[in-house]
DNA sequence: AATATTAATCGTATATTTGCGATGAACAAT
DNA sequence: ATTGTTCATCGCAAATATACGATTAATATT
């Protein structure tokens, strides 16, 4: 989200993007999915599971974690992930607040 | 969102990511936000609020159409649009069933 | 040291998104 | 008929995103 060029958006509608955009693949939401029921899990039980190559799934779960929805600790050889809790529910607020009765939407 | 080669995806989470990805810029969010308090508007007084071009303004528009998440009904020779309210209580329905607590996400 | 495992990264190809100026279409007003 | 207003669409450029195979890095295991 770096191509902000008026830059009159506010903090929470920045934010609130990003968070919307790491949601905007199908692949990213079934990875969510899956890391949420499994609480935790590495990378190739998620190759197992999606259709998509290992690179793949490597960059998606970058872009979650760019995006603060996961967090990744190195657990050699292996890298366990999970969701990051306290950005979850940052999102959660944001999308609340966001998609309530537009009447009645956080500004 | 044309591409889902493995196409083992859920409804569902086509959907979410769907409407996640029309929410996926700030200036959309900042649309939608000004849709939902003036009730309705029309393209104009977007581009004169925000400080993107008129055509970038009107893809923005075509955008969350197609997402489903706004309508427009001609008014000439102006375009007058509002809140979808059907397929955004839809979204609201899809993005609490999956920001509440992780550990009980909807499947 | 050599090997195996796991996941990130590189390089590449293709597709999509974002943005804008210019043009066009629709219609109202003169 | 001509003009003005509004908005969609076209054409283009640049940036991002998506996907994959191949390679690399890190580290256990043998």
């Amino acid at each position: 989200m770096s191509h902000l060029k008026g830059i009159d958006y506010k903090e929470d509608e920045i934010n609130l993007a990003r968070y919307a955009k790491a949601l905007g693949h199908p692949a990213r939401i079934a990875i969510l999915k899956f890391l949420a029921i499994e609480n935790t899990c590495f990378c190739g039980e998620i190759v197992d599971v999606l259709p998509i190559a290992q690179a793949t799934v490597s960059q998606h779960l970058k872009e979650l974690k760019d995006a603060g929805l996961i967090q990744g600790s190195i657990e050699p050889p292996k890298v366990r992930y999970c969701i990051d809790l306290e950005n979850w529910k940052k999102a959660k607020k944001l999308f609340d607040g966001f998609l309530k009765n537009p009447k009645k939407i956080d500004c």
